[in-house]
DNA sequence: CTCGGTGCAAATGCTTTGCAATGTC
DNA sequence: GACATTGCAAAGCATTTGCACCGAG
């Protein structure tokens, strides 16, 4: 994602809702995630941005990720764990994501057939889509490599 | 779902594990989710147990529901709130979740070429399938019809 | 100057854990 | 009788809240 876009997106969604204010400790938590790659939490933040050097409070990282959520900056997901996921969502394609079990690690893949489905079915149902998110749990090929590797040795 | 399919599953799972014991708890925790209809979480079941005089600890529930999820008696959600929510899992075809974001109301749907996707997907990945969930957020049409309402008054 | 944003510490809510007592096999 | 299971209360963890202070507009 590009950093001077994602601000200017953030700004004009800040002027839009006429009292939010932009803040530094915003824009530090935008660059923070604009750095980023893939998936991160909220401790994660907390602790990248506390690392360099900026002071935060977990609570302004808490209220920060729901205003960009909001905004529609990035997206949050809720997959097997206690803890919410966080991912730009600035300039990406719809995704969904493959979770391995074993190791965590996600992948993601984007099927146009799968949104036109999920737009079927919601006008079947009288159904609004805000947003959806499709989660495959299972075991990676290195995953279930290592695990055939096992029962062999 | 029937009641005595299910004991006999959970007999059986809990015999082929093993060291697993059949307990009179673990039978009513399991008679008190076939009688459930929908979702449900577990504080709900602690709740519903209790009011019908079997007395049970919250951490009982906990290990409960980890045990019947495991022997698939039962599917772990969790879609955008605090807490997990489960279903009954036995004798069901595989199904999705249509979530509304005003009443929180979950409309289920299946479709066949949804689940032939989902193949397609993890076998070009590589990824082997344990179990998957899709969920749709957005607004039904009862709240949508509402919210039209409100708008005129 | 006003009212929104921030930090801190405490509180909350869901879930897990440690341990002694209980009950299954 | 051994060891899995249970209940209880306390702990744990992610997240939220209350409130005083700070700072953007």
């Amino acid at each position: 994602m590009n950093g001077e876009a994602a601000q200017e997106m953030l700004q004009k969604y800040l002027k839009s809702q006429g009292k939010l204010r932009s803040t530094p400790t915003r824009m530090a938590v935008l660059d923070a995630i604009v750095q980023t790659q893939g998936h991160f939490d909220a401790e994660g933040l907390y602790y990248r941005l506390m690392s360099s050097g900026k002071k935060i409070s977990r609570a302004t990282v808490y209220n920060t990720l729901d205003l960009f959520q909001e905004c529609g900056l990035i997206s949050k997901y809720r997959f097997a764990e206690n803890s919410s996921r966080y991912e730009k969502a600035f300039g990406r394609p719809h995704h969904h994501h493959l979770i391995c079990l074993q190791c965590g690690d996600i992948l993601e893949f984007v099927n146009e057939r799968l949104n036109k489905i999920q737009e079927e079915v919601c006008t079947s149902k009288d159904f609004t889509p805000h947003s959806s998110s499709l989660q495959i749990f299972g075991t990676c090929t290195k995953c279930v490599k290592t695990r055939e590797t096992e029962r062999k040795g």
